[in-house]
DNA sequence: ACATATGATACTGCATGGGTATCATTATGT
DNA sequence: ACATAATGATACCCATGCAGTATCATATGT
């Protein structure tokens, strides 16, 4: 199991980038040979974290991202559930069933709690803490 | 992204059912019923308990499985474990290569702490705490 | 012998993630 | 005007892993 994806990996490592370069925009064409993927692929993500709002882009020459917001205030899990969907630990394989299995309900409850305390470390986890 | 699979899913429902069976075995065949999930299947969840030493099993005729040790020794992790594999939340893509990327390392850092700390919540999950 | 168990293994179908390709749109510089 | 450089949007392919099935071998109680 993963906690991130690839993309939320190259995100993170984007939005460093931009953080540091200190430059009205970034384009993808400068990051990829730093964040080690191809420029499709990074347009890709960027280009969802554009439509989520974390971005700013400036089309045509001379042109690129910037960050939308202040590093800090952007953090791994918005990252994840721009990137991934929501965390979703608790993926109960009863769905629409009623739940007869009282074990099973307590481990729903559990790993709830699990799930929470998570998400909540990974929202203390912001761009400006890995720059 | 799912923490638990099926595979650990139904297997702690099984557990718990044996754990209250309170019989010397229970086979496959009384479990799926109230388990939900078909014979063929629960089976190679179990197989692969017996094979890991969380169960044991008796062959033939009135045989089935019990558990092999108290059910406040076998741990969500120990199911995880055995079912899912090791979890890793810190699949770093950069993998062979020499991390040249500052921010990325941080990234891995921090989320090594989180995986620590998420192992040792899951640890603290048994059978007894779900009958 | 037969019915009932597990042991072991191989196979299939499907969903998802990782990655590529293509065309449209917008802006800049000459 | 035109070439260039950038993003916007979409569609597609492929490998992997998960979920589930099928089959045969082995052991045991009656």
């Amino acid at each position: 199991m993963k906690l991130l994806n690839r993309d939320v990996d190259y995100a993170a490592r984007a939005l460093v980038f931009m953080a540091r370069a200190n430059k009205p925009t970034v384009s993808v064409a400068q990051m990829e040979g730093t964040i080690g993927v191809t420029r499709p692929f990074l347009r890709k993500i960027m280009q969802k974290l554009h439509k989520a709002g974390i971005l700013v882009a400036v089309k045509g020459k001379g042109g690129g991202f910037a960050l939308a917001r202040r590093p800090e205030t952007i953090t791994l899990a918005g990252l994840v559930a721009v990137l991934q969907g929501p965390l979703k630990l608790n993926d109960c394989v009863f769905r629409k069933k009623i739940c007869q299995n009282h074990g099973a309900c307590l481990l729903r409850h559990k790993i709830a709690a699990v799930e929470a305390r998570l998400i909540s470390e990974i929202e203390g986890i912001t761009i400006k803490d890995l720059i």
